[in-house]
DNA sequence: GGAACGATTGAT
DNA sequence: TCAATCGTTCCT
């Protein structure tokens, strides 16, 4: 299981990068659901297009916790999206997890998501979210403990990183805040 | 109290 | 290309 200083011993862009090839684990009671992070995206205290921008609210709250608590959100009136708090407490920095490769569980991803297309579990924020049964009652827990965690990656694992433009966003859209791994098919649209 | 908008998704 | 759908934020 990760460490908690991963996630402030270097910078939220760092972080951002590092995470692409670990394992986003939830422990649910039907069983394992994981997959392996292959994009993601920084959102920095002096971002226009944080949430934490412009300061505490009580919807970003958790962005100012402690890092390597998860900040989920609710949006467009019906989706879900996962972060995690990265930098010192206070800050309000946070990664974007955009999408997975499924690992295990996928028969309860496919139940969570009602679809039964591979490539449609996780490529994307708010479907990761659905097929992995996260909710909003994990916001501001912590990630180095169960029943929802992240891995670190295998040492040996290699593969180029793709380093480019935020999606969604209009203020910072020329920021290169997003990464993924490269040729990977998993990840959400291009 | 009211209005505008959104770190998206899925259907057309 | 566009509708769905509603909590959060910001303005009055």
């Amino acid at each position: 299981m990760i460490n908690k200083s991963y996630f402030w011993k270097k910078s939220t862009l760092k972080v951002a990068k590092s995470l692409l090839g670990c394992t986003l684990v939830h422990r649910t009671k039907k069983g394992i659901i994981s997959g392996k992070i292959v994009e993601t995206e920084a959102y920095l205290h002096d971002d226009p297009a944080s949430h934490s921008f412009n300061g505490k609210t009580p919807r970003n709250d958790a962005m100012f916790n402690y890092p390597g608590i998860a900040y989920i959100y609710f949006t467009y009136g019906m989706h879900y999206c996962f972060n995690i708090v990265t930098n010192r407490k206070g800050i309000g920095e946070a990664v974007l997890i955009r999408a997975l490769e499924p690992i295990k569980g996928i028969d309860l991803m496919k139940k969570n998501r009602k679809i039964d297309s591979l490539h449609n579990l996780c490529n994307g924020p708010a479907k990761l979210v659905q097929a992995l049964g996260i909710t909003k009652k994990y916001n501001n827990h912590d990630l180095t403990k169960k029943p929802l965690y992240i891995l670190t990656k295998k040492s040996k694992q290699k593969y180029d990183l793709v380093k480019t433009t935020r999606i969604g966003i209009s203020q910072g859209s020329a920021l290169l805040y997003r990464f993924y791994i490269k040729d990977n098919s998993f990840v959400s649209k291009k």
